[in-house]
DNA sequence: TGGTCTATCTATAATAC
DNA sequence: TGTATTATAGATAGACC
């Protein structure tokens, strides 16, 4: 739909390749709101340039619940998740060689020594960023487990308690069956602490 | 783009409905496969139909790291424009605008263009490997913090089963002293856990 | 980038099978 | 539902600003 047909493989022409992606996203996005609309179905649109910047659309206003369902029915489909995810993420191991490279890349540019400079500046900003954004996550979630898991110590204590209560009633009841005549006289009587009543009938 | 122009609101008949969810389905999977050949970029679409049926395209074998990639950003930004924009980056008010101050330094750098190329490569694969560690710290904190909440969920149910247990002992006894024809004898009796010994003297 | 203009290509509404 | 046809609306390539 344009001047000439093209041909769909990567546009070579970075320029081109840039205008095209605009238009076009601009055109995906709309034709997902469309269909969304006309059809009355829930779609979500996530588009990632190279450059890692972000698009999307939902036709909810949260396409965070759209993504729960689509991994809800991924997770019905298939139960191997745990192989998976194994795989996935076995890419960590060149992190290293990475970075390394990296720093190699920024030796050799070194012909303008201020620009590149700035860029280490930069990159080392971008890189406190995003550090400084990950450990206040870390942090209020490690928070949240931290106060999850004494709020699991107190019940634990508390069911024990219990526990033991019921326990001593039980052999309370035992004991008292043995010690009195009362051979029909019904079993249990449970006291507790707060009524030191208890002995007032003596 | 049919034998006549629609309104874009929702379409009243069913069938009608339906037959352009097809067709317009089929077209959006084909434009969001097109632009992410062409323009060379990661694309995910969901759809999820009245019926609950499922329809998807990712320009990846892997629509799941797309999304991941997704979510990351949005943390980030939601967590960036929480705190801490006010402290830290002192000459950049928001992130985009550091990013985009990056971009142009490393534009002005394009004298030697492969190297440049070659580092917005590396920076990318530094930023997915980066975005992927937290996304999959994120997921392992949400998981345990998830089966910390189910814990605690178990035990308040346990705790309340054991107190009703003791308030059924409790009532149990009245019944049983009401039946008793002592009627000096004191009423609540109750006793507590560590002192069973209380009844010895009976 | 981001918008405008056209010629042209593509998607699809209506229809029928 | 899926497929095919056809007339038409809509998207967009190329160009320029």
């Amino acid at each position: 739909m344009g001047r000439r047909k093209v041909e769909i493989k990567r546009i070579q022409d970075k320029n081109c390749r840039q205008v095209a992606f605009c238009k076009r996203r601009k055109g995906l996005l709309k034709k997902a709101k469309e269909i969304s609309v006309l059809c009355d179905v829930d779609v979500a649109v996530v588009i990632i340039s190279n450059r890692g910047r972000l698009h999307e659309f939902s036709s909810n206003n949260s396409l965070t619940e759209i993504l729960q369902r689509y991994e809800s029915h991924v997770e019905a489909e298939k139960e191997n998740s745990a192989e998976i995810q194994h795989s996935k993420y076995s890419g960590f191991t060149t992190m290293g060689e990475l970075l390394q490279t990296t720093e190699r890349q920024l030796e050799e540019t070194n012909d303008d020594g201020l620009a590149v400079t700035d860029l280490i500046h930069l990159e080392n900003e971008l890189q406190t960023a995003l550090i400084q954004v990950r450990s206040r996550k870390t942090h209020l979630l490690l928070e949240s487990a931290k106060g999850l898991h004494e709020k699991e110590k107190l019940l634990q204590e508390e069911k024990k308690h219990l526990e033991d209560n019921i326990a001593s009633i039980k052999k309370n009841r035992e004991v008292n069956e043995m010690s009195t005549d009362f051979a029909d006289f019904p079993a249990p009587h449970i006291i507790c602490g707060q009524q030191r009543m208890t002995l007032n009938f003596l």
